[in-house]
DNA sequence: TCGAACTATGAACCGAGTTCAAAATCCCAG
DNA sequence: CTGGGATTTTGAACTCGGTTCATAGTTCGA
């Protein structure tokens, strides 16, 4: 069955095309400038041939969102092999994470689209689900730290579900990323390092929730060496050695 | 001027009942059923008399976000007032924000997509920097209270911007009000009690971040205890009396 | 080489947001 | 009271972009 193989293969790889477009115009034009009809042409294809692959404009927009977290996922995927202490490795996620952003702009300010009920609802239920399973590992490889830090005596979780032990720090993140991407919000509140603040919370969290070995959430040295050091380990070749003094990157 | 004054107070009538048809629409038929002719419709109408008040469907999209955030600044309001430790205080504003979304369940989703680029851009500058402006009480309270705190000998800052002491908080509850409204995951991540998870990690955050007095992030039955207590004292009259067993709410 | 099955095309359709010229209403000077 | 200019309201017409589907083109095995 080779025929059959290469036409899905030649199915994918024009996926494919449809969504790097899709996601280099939005990229250009922002979330509001991406329209069927230009990404089609932008491939050289007619607008029904798109629709071939993506049922609606809504579905479009989620397939890109898969498509970015599984590169993220690729980030999450890191740590449960990383060798250090448990707490570094959880903090390890965030700085990932912002690593992640950083590489791209563009996809939480999608995420949070996405999942607003507008789109979400209007996307068919296999893309949805798809996004879902798609995400699922992320969720896997915290589990598997913490089940490590248990072991290893590094924390307490008191009886209490393995992923509420992270949950703060994804809903923080969350909810960092929509303010950062919440024009004119920074600038209201002066926020000038969204995502170094991010960081002292998330390290004051891990504090409040027992996590081994503690740290002075205020400090500040201490943390940015340790931030440096997750950089260092285990970021290595997604952090420019050019110089790029904004801390929320790669310092 | 009597006549002016006329005009404006119904125009601002007018206004309000356009807010509230298309609040109405939108608990009706959810953010996608929102049409600019059914909301005119409604309120017997033409298309072009709700132009006059918004420029936009985006800009009437803020302005009831706009509408609900003054809402949520009375309850914000209240906690100033209130004698009691900075602590509990400051988890109040928590516990407010929790009563508030099951009192307008529609405002965290509204705000989600409000504060998306795609309707955050096209909505008209005045809009915006309105709603911006609307909110700005809500950073007043919390300075307030931070304040209060730090006077009292309950809280040190280490020079860091008395906002940042409840960013986290913030962020946090941001956060999780996403992942309530994006459909799916509550389910894929088995989160039942959302909001008494929340609570948990924010105390959890407050200990981490030195506010005093301390209490054991774990202590379920003291946590348990003072949301009761913040209930009874701050929000009683939101409160129903009638049993509402779910946590989330008021129990 | 032929024709059935499959695929790509893009003009036409559709629906919702928006506009604007005409109609209706309001206000006040005469 | 009344005439007419200013203001407000109206809703049919317009626009624009997502979506469809009849038609044209292509593929592949007999």
């Amino acid at each position: 069955m080779g025929i059959q193989e290469r036409k899905e293969r030649q199915l994918a790889e024009r996926e494919q095309l449809f969504l790097d477009a899709a996601r280099e115009q939005i990229l250009q034009d922002g979330l509001l400038g991406l329209q069927m009809a230009k990404v089609a042409r932008a491939c050289d294809y007619a607008t029904g041939t798109l629709y071939q692959h993506f049922a609606s404009k809504e579905d479009l927009l989620v397939a890109i969102c898969g498509d970015l977290v599984e590169k993220r996922v690729e980030i999450f995927n890191r740590l449960p092999r990383w060798k250090a202490p448990s707490r570094e490795r959880i903090l390890g996620i965030a700085v990932g994470d912002i690593i992640f952003a950083h590489h791209y702009p563009e996809h939480f300010k999608l995420a949070q689209f996405v999942f607003t009920e507008v789109v979400w609802q209007a996307a068919s239920p296999k893309r949805r689900s798809q996004l879902l399973e798609t995400s699922r590992p992320m969720g896997e490889a915290v589990r598997q730290i913490i089940d490590d830090a248990v072991a290893a005596g590094d924390l307490d979780t008191h009886g209490r579900p393995v992923f509420e032990m992270t949950l703060g720090q994804w809903t923080m993140t969350l909810g960092m990323h929509n303010l950062v991407h919440a024009e004119g919000v920074l600038e209201l509140y002066n926020l000038h390092d969204p995502y170094r603040i991010l960081l002292r919370q998330l390290n004051a969290l891990l504090n409040g929730l027992g996590w081994q070995p503690l740290m002075d959430p205020f400090d500040e040295a201490a943390l940015e060496q340790l931030v440096t050091r997750i950089q260092r380990e285990v970021f290595a070749d997604l952090c420019d050695s050019t110089t790029d003094n904004e801390s929320s990157g790669c310092p």
